[in-house]
DNA sequence: AGGGATGGTGATAACTTGGTCACCATGGGT
DNA sequence: ACCCATGGTGACCAAGTTATCACCATCCCT
């Protein structure tokens, strides 16, 4: 989306979007019109105008309910975070994968793919995806993507007090620990599934990865 | 679909799915004519028809594109398999979930809750799902799904002339040795992927399932 | 004070689409 | 030889739908 919507062109193009899902077709005008509580079809045509100059959706001219949403598919992937970047800034985004947000709770927001063996021992292994739920709140004994200092890290989360915990699945890797008032220790969010492609063998792990 | 669909009537209701997944919109009575050749939207209308008695869409009278597709969306999760049964038998199917076949390779086909820690080793743990590609051929180290007897099982496979192995990823468990000239060993597919629920654990494991 | 983007009413013309009728051809089953 | 389901052509109307006109109100910005 270029340029920002407006709170009424959002919540034209979200009853598009509920509509869409409900019934499996695009709305047509009065339908929209009736949903939205308004009288005239062209105040929808007008706002749908507006959609497709903002880039939010594209237009079948004269074609009935030839509306089609152009919002990015599926989940992002990230890959190697660049220092200090955040998470999901588009030079870390490998593709766009159609895995369904709402096969996990809570919600998936995107995946990050992970590298090394720390959490070997919770069935985490080199090249996984974590399936992440973005949230800077986390509970004891969560997996969490944490940020700290410019490493990005997968652990499990251990707090008591003002010291915390960063501890990996496998001895052969060291807990990290924090003291919350000296060190900074941000959460990315909290991993809620993961995924592993069997069969993706063939480029074993080029290019640095998050570590895990 | 209780009734099977004439080649005529599949034809036209891949047309349909293919037409909504490129468009994002249900096609009407004349798109679909062009598209299949035909010179009269009556005979669309027909299929269409003989299709809602057949179960396979439905229609919204008297609305433009109101065909709705009535297929089963998702991925079968199987949970213990009943003895001899197929095993997509309808006993064996614990719920339909939103996983994109298209996400592995080769193709998924179902989703298999796994109990046990035999192959924990290649970080498959208790109570992930498999998933699986539908085939009767492997190849040496694949990991398959395989039914010795009336026992499904989940292990890395090896054959050398008549002598099977199905290898555990686990210490604690043997390997299964199999004569391939008494015993029987049907392969029901190859394991393409893994996922797991990290915040599915409240009910944990209960059951018999498929013992890994 | 004026200009422009936003959000809306009401009406109308033109086109798209669904629903239906009459009629025809083919193949399988009785 | 007959019936019946399937698959198709051609034509037509009613309803659904898109596109566009004139006109109005509010808010923000210069």
């Amino acid at each position: 989306m270029e340029t920002p919507l407006t709170a009424r062109q959002a919540e034209i193009l979200a009853t598009i979007r509920s509509f869409l899902a409900e019934t499996g077709r695009p709305p047509s005008r009065p339908e929209l019109a009736k949903i939205l509580g308004i009288a005239s079809t062209n105040a929808i045509h007008k706002h749908l105008e507006a959609l497709v100059r903002k880039g939010a959706i594209e237009l079948e001219p004269h074609v009935a309910r030839g509306i089609r949403l152009l919002e990015e598919a599926g989940l992002p992937l990230i890959g190697r975070v660049a220092a200090g970047s955040p998470m999901l800034a588009i030079e870390n985004v490998m593709g766009r994968y159609p895995v369904d947000p709402s096969l996990f709770t809570p919600r998936a927001d995107y995946l990050l793919q992970v590298s090394g063996l720390s959490m070997r021992d919770e069935g985490i292994l080199d090249g996984d995806w974590i399936v992440v739920h973005r949230t800077s709140e986390a509970r004891n004994g969560q997996i969490v993507v944490a940020r700290v200092g410019n490493d990005v890290t997968v652990k499990r989360l251990k707090v008591r007090g003002s010291k915390a915990e960063l501890i990996p699945a496998n001895p052969d890797f060291q807990v990290l620990h924090l003291d919350l008032e000296r060190d900074t220790l941000e959460i990315e969010g909290i991993a809620v599934g993961v995924i592993r492609n069997l069969m993706a063998g063939p480029p074993p792990s080029r290019g640095r990865r998050v570590s895990a």
